[in-house]
DNA sequence: GTCTATATGTGGATAGAC
DNA sequence: GTCTATCCACATATAGAC
């Protein structure tokens, strides 16, 4: 966080060390989770030297957060920026569902889309962290998205009034493991599916579908 | 903390060293992971050797299998059965969606309840293998799984004759996605819940929840 | 900032007495 | 079947030369 934005890249052709470790290290979390990932590993796809992640990052477990705030900070802050915009044009008024599983759904297709690959990759890790038992990844999600999760709260709660609150947060839950779920295992289609109808590389597509499953789900009567 | 046996003086002759071994796996396996759980910690909990475990499962991959084997099975044959029942009640007619879903959710609750804790610990095992990138796990749970896919496949076919078989081959995937990560993570509600209405333990309720919202998705508009 | 070398701990697995 | 003791590979992390 020190020499990023001052210091030039003399070398083009690769990122400097921090980079590559970051980069290799979120494709590594997600591939192989992030015990089972060890930091020699990560060093030795990236070809930087093994002692420099602790020199650029301390810990494992730093890596790890690092790997995550470089990402879903940016993500979370379009998300609300999506909502918040909807919300300015609808001048009060209650939005719809759809609108706001938009906002919530394709903000993440939009991360996917602009930084190409790698925002796919990180895509697929931020599923699996949700189910990772490790409590320091557990505590870092809490944190960003606890904003995310408020607004969204608040203006579910007006586009659905009829709903109990306890309802629409179990609903919130669903929708939440759902995206997880669907970013963390997009490849185990196949294990539903035996055409080959269902690629998994068409991401839109599969955020479309997502998109109005769970609206519905989340206008199910009571 | 969470000591079941600590609670029950009658030492009933403990369960053999293999059975301990297994529930004792089966609990750690879930709340740390399958590669942050040492044989040395289970052993240690099950107050067992560690030499033990490499007696009678060979390896510690051969014990994960034998943690799943041990519940999906029974699991999933209860899930088919339930669905032949209604077939045979029907007589031939599509069945409505909710009977679907409810034989798919609902046959995970009566293990969570015939089996008191236990079972309730498994099915969030479950739900954190989804998303393991374990390669022998994945194949497992595809293995286990093949039969409890293709019936249920048909009988959502039947039951929703419009819908194109890749938009539900896909929302087959939202709804096992949705049920593992409720499985895995229903400690995880207070991330979003400030409210304690919304308990984890009571699970009847939240299965209850999960079908209503799983059965309006199934049923979005296309 | 990058390297070599190493300290220190822990993992799974096994041999062999009992 | 159960135990002790141990092998050995590999983990994270650090020290110190360059």
């Amino acid at each position: 966080m020190t020499s990023a934005s001052a210091a030039t890249p003399h070398d083009r052709e690769h990122h400097d060390t921090k980079a590559r470790i970051l980069e290799v290290a979120e494709r590594l979390f997600m591939e192989h989770g992030f015990s089972s990932t060890s930091l020699r590993m990560i060093t030795g796809e990236a070809k930087v030297n093994l002692a420099s992640v602790n020199y650029h990052f301390g810990t494992k477990e730093a890596l790890i957060e690092a790997v995550f705030t470089r990402r879903l900070a940016p993500l979370n802050q379009e998300r609300v920026n999506q909502l918040a915009a909807m919300e300015a044009h609808a001048a009060g008024a209650p939005l719809c569902v759809a609108q706001i599983v938009d906002a919530f759904v394709m903000s993440a297709l939009r991360l996917g889309e602009n930084q190409s690959e790698t925002g796919t990759v990180f895509l697929r890790l931020l599923g699996r962290a949700f189910s990772d038992p490790s409590s320091g990844v557990r505590g870092l999600l809490a944190k960003q998205y606890g904003n995310v999760v408020t607004r969204f709260k608040r203006a579910l709660a007006k586009a659905l009034p009829d709903l109990l609150e306890e309802d629409l947060v179990w609903r919130m839950h669903f929708m939440f493991g759902t995206m997880a779920y669907t970013n963390a295992s997009m490849d185990a289609i196949n294990l539903i599916a035996s055409c080959k109808s269902a690629d998994p590389q068409d991401q839109a597509a599969v955020l479309h579908r997502l998109a109005k499953f769970l609206v519905a789900g989340l206008q199910a009567p009571q």
